[in-house]
DNA sequence: ACATAATAGGTAGCTTGCTACATTTTATTT
DNA sequence: AAATAAAATGTAGCAAGCTACCTATTATGT
């Protein structure tokens, strides 16, 4: 995923902030990004000032709320998010490559339960079905 | 580990190194420490130059090759070496709490199997057996 | 209505990761 | 033996995380 990402001129953590944007169902601002990725605001800040400098977003003033920046992709940040989407499917599946259908179901309650025991948020997104059971 | 590190006066990538320092067999020198953490040289001269601030490390000149700094722990570092692994077992033992015996059995099995795939170092301990089996 | 709280964001300065380039010492090659 | 290559470390400068403190705006409480 590094690799992609360093292709489009992004780092790994700028890549999942586009993404972030790109399926929120309004534009977002700061304050959203921080609590998503449980990251400070002045971490954000910085990103966003990168991602902002080299043309992949832009800030907007909210309508009525005028402590808010809004934020939204340009044209050159749309681009990214379909190559982000097809190099996550790809290394998922590398990463069970050689796992049968029930390993990887037990893998991922087992994962999942482990992280949970460790306080953390169990997982964002289920495994996919097998497509041929 | 990272709160028991703080209140030790350590960073959660310092602890590691003293850990790495104690259980060396040879006083380590600065090389050793990137392959074995996987970091850039200038990126232990930093994590070992503050150490040294602080009285943890102190360094001291190879015998027979003037390029090499070789590092061994001050008391003040081997003090937190015993905290480290109490709370590396209670972490560990958290982890896995609610799990059958053959269920950790399994999850240790896919994970390493999860790492190989990605192209990483399995792992570099094996769980611990039961005590009451 | 006005004083006070809470919220969104900015800035300074630190640690820890990196790459790129320079220096010193040791090892190799011819 | 001299030239060259390899190895260990240093330094500069960037990204991304943090805490701590500051400002501007909005929301609340009396």
């Amino acid at each position: 995923m590094t690799a992609a990402l360093t292709q489009m001129e992004l780092t790994a953590s700028q890549g999942p902030i586009l993404g972030y944007i790109a399926h929120h169902p309004k534009p977002p601002c700061a304050r959203d990004i921080e609590e998503a990725f449980h990251l400070t605001h002045p971490t954000v800040s910085g990103l966003l000032a990168r991602l902002e400098k080299k043309g992949f977003i832009e800030f907007f003033p909210d309508e009525t709320d005028r402590r808010c920046k809004r934020l939204r992709l340009l044209p050159k940040g749309k681009e990214c998010i379909e190559i982000m989407h097809q190099t996550i499917e790809e290394t998922e599946t590398r990463m069970v490559q050689d796992f049968t259908p029930e390993e990887k179901e037990q893998f991922f309650n087992l994962l999942s339960r482990a992280i949970t025991n460790m306080g953390g948020d169990p997982c964002r997104r289920k495994p996919k079905e097998d497509s041929n059971p």
